[in-house]
DNA sequence: TCATAGAACTACACTAAGTGTAAAAATGCA
DNA sequence: TGCATTTTTACACTTAGTGTAGTTCTATGA
């Protein structure tokens, strides 16, 4: 077995207090819901949530160090040759990837609605996602300079990087704020990621 | 006189806190000094500090509000057969005049400097700039597509303001990264800016 | 000048996030 | 079984932030 019983427990309790968490913010709302009740309802202590999680947001952001850490693979990965725009309209691809794989993969739908839901309305989780996205960015931007040694410099590639983040983000938040049903959800993504693309081709 | 004189000690003692705040932050770095502390050095309760600012952290971030309300202004006022690009460049020119303004009207340099270093160091604080930019890019791409109602719809104005903030704010971070001198950093962010507007100008 | 309404400030009690520590329980391994 | 390591727990503590009621200061009108 490649996974001892220490482990497997330790990461049974983690998912648990993870979706413990998520099902007490959907009802009654995440600034209503503390740890310790959280904690209660897992039936765990406290402070092992604490030992879980080092903050109350960061229960509902566990992937997504992982996830990032592919998008960067992607960059790190420029095949010989690969053009600018080729390259992130691969790691785009990769990310679009992801976030339906995410979808699919979810073995409760409703749990991922509330997770949205959640990210995209309360304010000290839309700013850890975008303390995340951001990071994220820097790490983009320095990983760019590394693999186009001759044609990006930092802020160059500071600025590439922003400008197809941002747009996407903004396109994807603005879509979901209109309510768009899924299909639209995508086109709207790409809408934003090819406006920002159009600015590298010249 | 068109400030009474409660109006008037009212914004002493707002001013007095904030100012003390800085200089404690710079001191002995943010996480290490407490609210507490804070009050007490500017001789005021602790309740009289929530009373101005309703967090820690927005001490540091007094006039962001009245300086993006100001940039939302540029885009509401369009001039009849204004292009896209161009009020664009018109809320950039206006961002950057704030921007150096604010620099030289500033009565302490040092403090000015201070408060550069900690926003761009301290996780809690780069997280509330973050969502204070994503709270003014939501409100420039709603008045974007007030002003240009045959040409944008909400999707694209959000991806176009993303993408332009997002630019511009790559470019300054990463400008500032490096330590760019202060001629060279307004370069920088006009790189980025001038990169998002490839994107729109076909 | 005095009286009074309202605003700002203060004192105080309270909730909740998060940390540090040491002990207890569970697990891995010889 | 015995021992080392990891995880969980109990507990005490600090700090951010809220609610309330009372006090002081300011504006204003008689």
């Amino acid at each position: 077995m490649d996974e001892s019983r220490r482990e497997r427990k330790k990461r049974q309790t983690r998912r648990l207090i993870a979706e413990t968490a998520i099902r007490l913010f959907g009802e009654r709302g995440y600034e209503q819901t503390t740890v310790a009740e959280i904690a209660a309802a897992a039936d765990v202590a406290t402070k092992t949530f604490f030992n879980h999680f080092p903050s109350k947001e960061d229960v509902l952001f566990t992937g997504t160090r992982e996830r990032n850490a592919v998008l960067l693979e992607v960059i790190a990965g420029r095949r010989p040759g690969e053009s600018l725009p080729d390259l992130l309209t691969r790691m785009y691809e990769k990310l679009l990837a992801d976030y339906r794989a995410e979808g699919v993969e979810a073995e409760d739908p409703a749990l991922m609605k509330t997770y949205t839901r959640l990210v995209m309305t309360v304010p000290a989780l839309q700013a850890k996602a975008l303390y995340m996205t951001f990071e994220l960015q820097k790490e983009i931007a320095e990983t760019l300079v590394k693999v186009y040694p001759d044609e990006l410099d930092p802020v160059g590639a500071a600025a590439v990087t922003g400008s197809v983040l941002g747009a996407v983000q903004g396109a994807a938040l603005a879509s979901m704020d209109l309510g768009e049903p899924e299909e639209r959800f995508w086109a709207s993504m790409r809408r934003g990621f090819d406006l920002a693309l159009r600015g590298l081709s010249r």
